[in-house]
Formats: structure tokens, C-alpha cells, sequence
DNA sequence: TTGAAAGCGGTACCAT
DNA sequence: ATGGTACCGCTTTCAA
């Protein structure tokens, strides 16, 4: 069943039943009520394929992260593809994984699709060198980035303050006089990077220095981390006073480490995650982290997009607060 | 850009460039080797909508769930992607929420995109009367269910034997000795209703019954079973001796209840997951859990599709089984 | 307000 | 092996 049928159906030409579709042109009230009635009786559907050829564009929207069945990715997903659907667009998923050409070939491909946007989920597809594969793509259609930022024509990068959410909450274990803090991370990012800077630039303040034994990369795992934790507190004559960390995954697994080495918390050590993700509220004591509003991040990126489509003025980079959750692994 | 441009470049038809795109026909090497270096040198990519239109597909399948936030959905979205992907079909990802209005107009809303195939992902489709636009939309495309049956043409089922999966986990607290064990689930599905009959079966093997102030729903969070745990625990003269769960979310909540109640575990009571989740082995002692194999269910759902694809035989129902994996929390 | 017809960019059948 | 061309189903311009 096509446009044809419904027009002679109807008693009307396809262009007036393609009028009506898209409520645009000027068609008689009768008219558009009968047309409607004959396309709501025969159920018909418009071709999407042959509107997409006319129009270029299906309305969808591809999403590109590395790993949806991490659970900060997952409830970044979640966000954006509820707040397309309200816009009416759809989304394309992709996780990449960690492989640069299996970005490069996913851009590609979305773009082989078609897809209206392309939004950037997480800090890991800026390259240290070579961004030229994302500024290419983005001559053809506008790229936004969650937790990441490259200034360029069709970029917008809408990131969380990460560095100074870091280096506050560190200064305050400093500001309670403790030193003996360790920082854990698990990826070298954009974003891994401005926290880790954080957490070094809350020592500088104070004319201190951190220990660089202290400052500890591990696999993304809560077993990695645990395993680094027990090595540290094994390691170190003088006990370790508190743990900072990039990702919730991880404070869960220091936490893991300190409660199996017999230690009191938060009095001995106090811990702290980052994400506020689930993982906080299921740890035990529950986790005090770092929320760096990730609906919120996920919510501007997809309003900056439907503005950028509807080619109002917008600033290529917006930087939201993070905000302290405290629980019960910090005084 | 566009094929004629192609064509002309190359001294050669449409025709012809069409052929050496699909690959199908007789195409001398020479000029295919020729076509497909202007090719490369203009870089040039076929419009997938023109080719939509031919060929009434784009290779692409839609995936619905109710919530990618959730880590579960999320693993489950994650694996579908991959296997997907390596097949050549794109995801188009459709998060739904709970509200049965929106899930039908989800599933017309994939359909309108023309997706070759619906993979349902949960058990949280089916209603218990009226399947209808289920069934309907099974007329155009395949429909295969993860965790979900309908016995109905074009639908296929991936699921897990969730209920002797409970009913076997059950009875080996019974065959301990145990008879105050609390049932703890959150949903009314088709799964739930499985894992529930399953825990019932355990007690009736054994010509007792379960007590029915123990078997309590609650809400999907840790906060909500740690509620309803601490309740029973403080109700309850005789103490509660295991707690069995329809998701590790759940008995996360439970464990808090039973930490922050003073008792040892699993000395004084027993707490079983379900999902083997992250959330298991972050939580404190390290959760035991009922692995549903949603990565295998997953893998599965697409190698069946792909097969339905092919027009090979498929069997409709698949069914696979739970596996226990032990942490700390049984003894 | 309505209709006729020209694209949009492919695929595939039928000739040659 | 290659080319010509009808066709897929819609949008949109131009004329009436």
C-alpha cells in the first residue's frame, strides 16, 4: 500500500494525500478529514526509505560509546534516548569498544546511515594527535560530545567540571590534615586526566606534594582495584588515610580491601567514588561519591543538538558542576 | 554525489557500478577494479535510502526494553549490539518505560522505520490477555523475545528456566534444614511469575508450604528490600534464615538489612541474588547469585534471528539453563 | 485549493 | 560483460 493507493482512494491526488502527511500546504478541513479517515481505515504507513530519499534525513540520531553494559554509559544512553524520542528522533546505537579503528570504521558507518547527529558518549574518542577522522565527519553532520570537547566547527562538548570536583573534595581529606591519600583511576581520558590533575592541584594549593606511589592506574574492576588497595595498604609503613577515586567501580573495590584488612570506616580511611552511580548506594557502608549529573549531561547534549537543528545560536561548550553525595565512607 | 557521477567518471553505466557495489553479477575485473578506484578517490558512499527503497530494508533491527538504565537491560543491549553488528545490521535501541501504551506505540514506531526484525529484551511484554499488536506486527517482521514466549508464527523465544533455577537454589536451603526463608521480588512478569512458582515448588516438594508473610514484593531498589528485609527481620519471632531474591538489586538491600541488623553471614542467614550481576560481587560480603545467562540468552536471540533470516528451520522456544555461582553469602 | 510531473538515488530485469 | 530503463514511494515546484 503506497501514496497512490490512498489518493485514488481517497479521490484526490498524491500530492494533496502527501499534504495532509505532513500538515503542511493549504488543504480544505473536508478534505483533509476524508484523507485522514481513508488512512486511518486502510492503516497505512508512509515509506520511510522514499520520504528519506526526498528529504535526506529519517530523523535519527547515532549514538556512539564504548560500552553500554557499563552502568554510567548505560544510564547515559538511557537519558539521551528518552529525550530524542520526545523530539522525535531515534537512535542508532554503537559501542566501539576501546579500538580506534572500530571508532573510526563506527563513524563511518553512521554516517553511511545517514543519521541526522552524532553524539559522543564518554571522553574516549578524542585522540592526543589525530582528531581529523571527527572533524571530517562533522562536515556533514553536527557532533556532540558528553565528557569530552574538541573546538571545532559542528562540535559542541558539554562536560562536567571534573577538575575541580576532584580537587575539592581532596582538599578537604587535606584540610582534615590527612596526606597519606591515594588516587585511583582507570583510564587516561580527557576527563581522566582534568580529575587526576584535580587531585595533584588540591597538594599544589598547599604547597604539599603527592606521593607518586600513591597515585595507582588499574584496570576498570572493583577487583583490580581491590587488589591495588591491599597492595598499598601492605606496602606502606605509615597507614593510608584516605582513597580518592575516578570511578565508583573502583572505591568499591578499595572498600572491599579496607574492610577485609580489618579497618574502620570512615575513621581509619575514608573513601571516595566518583559517578554516584548505583554501585554507591549498593556498597556496604555506603559510598560517598561524587555525582557528575550525568542526566543532566545527557539532557543539555541532546537540547543542544535540537537546537543546533533548529540553527539557533549556541555555545560550543558548556561545563556543569558536579555535586558531593555523601554517604558513609567519609566523616 | 551519486552513482551516475560514479558512472560517468568511469566511462561506465549505473548498471554496472551498481554491480560492482553489491557484488553480484558478471563484472570483468578490470573494470571493477577501475569502478572501484574512483570509487575510493571520490569517496563516495551508496545512499542507504535510494537502496532502502529498492530493496525495503537497511539492515537495521529494532531492540525494545523497558529500561537500558538497568544493568541487566544493559548487558543484555550490549551483547545484542555486538552480535548484531557483526552480522551487518544496526541497532535501533526503543527504551519504553513501563506503560503499555507507550510499548505498543514503540513497537508501530519500528515498524514505520521499516527495521527488519524486533528483539524484545525482558519480560515485560507480554500481557496477560491481549497480545494482539504483538501478533500483528509479527506479520511484517520477526519478533524474537528474550526471557518471553509467545507461541505464535513469526515469534521466537529465548528463555531462561527460571523456575528450576529458584525451585533447585530453594530446596537446597530446605535440604539444610532451613524452613524461615523470605521471597523477595519486584516484578509480575513472565520470569517473575516463573521465579515465584519456582520458590513455591521447592516447599511443596517437600509437602510443606512456604509462608506467605515471607514472600514479599517490593520495589526494584536496594532501598526498598532493605525496607521490607529490616521488616521481616524485626517482625518475625523466629528469625528469618535465608533470604531468596528475584534480582541481585534486591539482595543487595537484603544484605544491608541483615548487616545493620548485627547478623554474621552466612552463619545466621543466607542471602541469594539473581542476574550474577556487577552488583554481586561489589556488594559486601560478595553476593551469591543465580547466573540467568543473559549474555548466552543474548547471543543466542541474534544467531536465531539471523537464522530466521536465512529462512533456516528454527526451533520457536529455546530454553536454557541457570547456573549457580557461589560467593559468600551461602554456605 | 488542487493536480501533474520532475526529481531523489539506487536495484534489477531485459537486451545487446 | 555491459548498458538501457522501469520502478521503488515520497516531496515539492509549478500551473491551473
Amino acid at each position: 500500500m503506497n501514496i497512490y493507493d490512498i489518493a485514488s482512494k481517497a479521490g484526490v491526488s498524491i500530492a494533496t494525500v502527501s499534504r495532509v502527511l505532513n500538515g503542511k500546504g493549504n488543504v480544505s478541513e473536508k478534505t483533509k478529514e476524508h484523507v485522514l479517515s481513508i488512512i486511518e481505515e486502510m492503516g497505512y504507513t508512509p515509506n520511510i526509505f522514499a520520504r528519506g530519499l526526498g528529504l535526506n534525513s529519517i530523523k535519527m540520531v547515532g549514538i556512539l560509546c564504548s560500552d553500554v553494559s557499563d552502568i554510567y554509559y548505560a544510564t547515559a544512553v538511557s537519558t539521551i534516548e528518552k529525550e530524542l524520542r520526545q523530539s522525535g528522533y531515534d537512535s542508532l546505537l554503537c559501542c566501539t569498544g576501546d579500538n580506534i579503528e572500530d571508532r573510526k570504521k563506527s563513524i563511518d558507518l553512521l554516517l553511511s546511515k545517514r543519521v541526522d547527529a552524532i553524539l559522543l558518549v564518554g571522553s574516549t574518542f578524542k585522540e592526543k594527535s589525530d582528531n581529523s577522522h571527527i572533524l571530517d565527519a562533522a562536515k556533514n553532520v553536527p557532533f556532540v560530545m558528553i565528557n569530552d570537547f574538541i573546538d571545532a566547527p559542528n562540535i559542541y562538548g558539554i562536560v562536567c567540571d571534573d577538575f575541580n570536583a576532584v580537587r575539592e573534595n581532596t582538599s578537604i581529606f587535606l584540610e582534615q590534615g590527612l596526606r597519606r591519600i591515594a588516587y585511583l583511576y582507570d583510564a587516561d581520558t580527557y576527563s581522566g586526566a582534568l580529575k587526576l590533575s584535580g587531585f595533584r592541584a588540591a597538594f599544589t594549593q598547599l604547597n604539599t606534594l603527592s606521593d607518586p606511589e600513591l597515585i595507582v592506574r588499574c584496570a576498570h574492576s572493583p577487583e583490580a582495584a581491590r587488589e591495588q588497595t591491599l597492595r598499598l595498604l601492605q606496602k606502606q609503613k605509615r597507614r593510608l588515610e584516605a582513597v580518592v577515586t575516578s570511578d565508583d567501580c573502583l572505591a568499591v573495590g578499595a572498600l572491599q580491601a579496607a574492610v577485609s584488612a580489618g579497618l574502620q570506616i570512615p575513621h581509619d580511611i575514608q573513601i571516595i567514588g566518583f559517578n554516584n552511580s548505583l554501585l554507591a548506594r549498593c556498597a556496604n557502608p555506603a559510598l560517598t561519591s561524587i555525582d557528575n549529573k550525568v542526566e543532566l549531561l545527557s539532557v543539555t547534549a541532546v537540547r543542544t543538538l535540537i537546537d543546533v537543528f533548529a540553527h539557533k545560536n549556541v555555545s560550543n561548550k558548556i561545563v556543569l558542576s558536579a555535586e558531593l553525595v555523601k554517604r558513609s565512607t567519609t566523616i
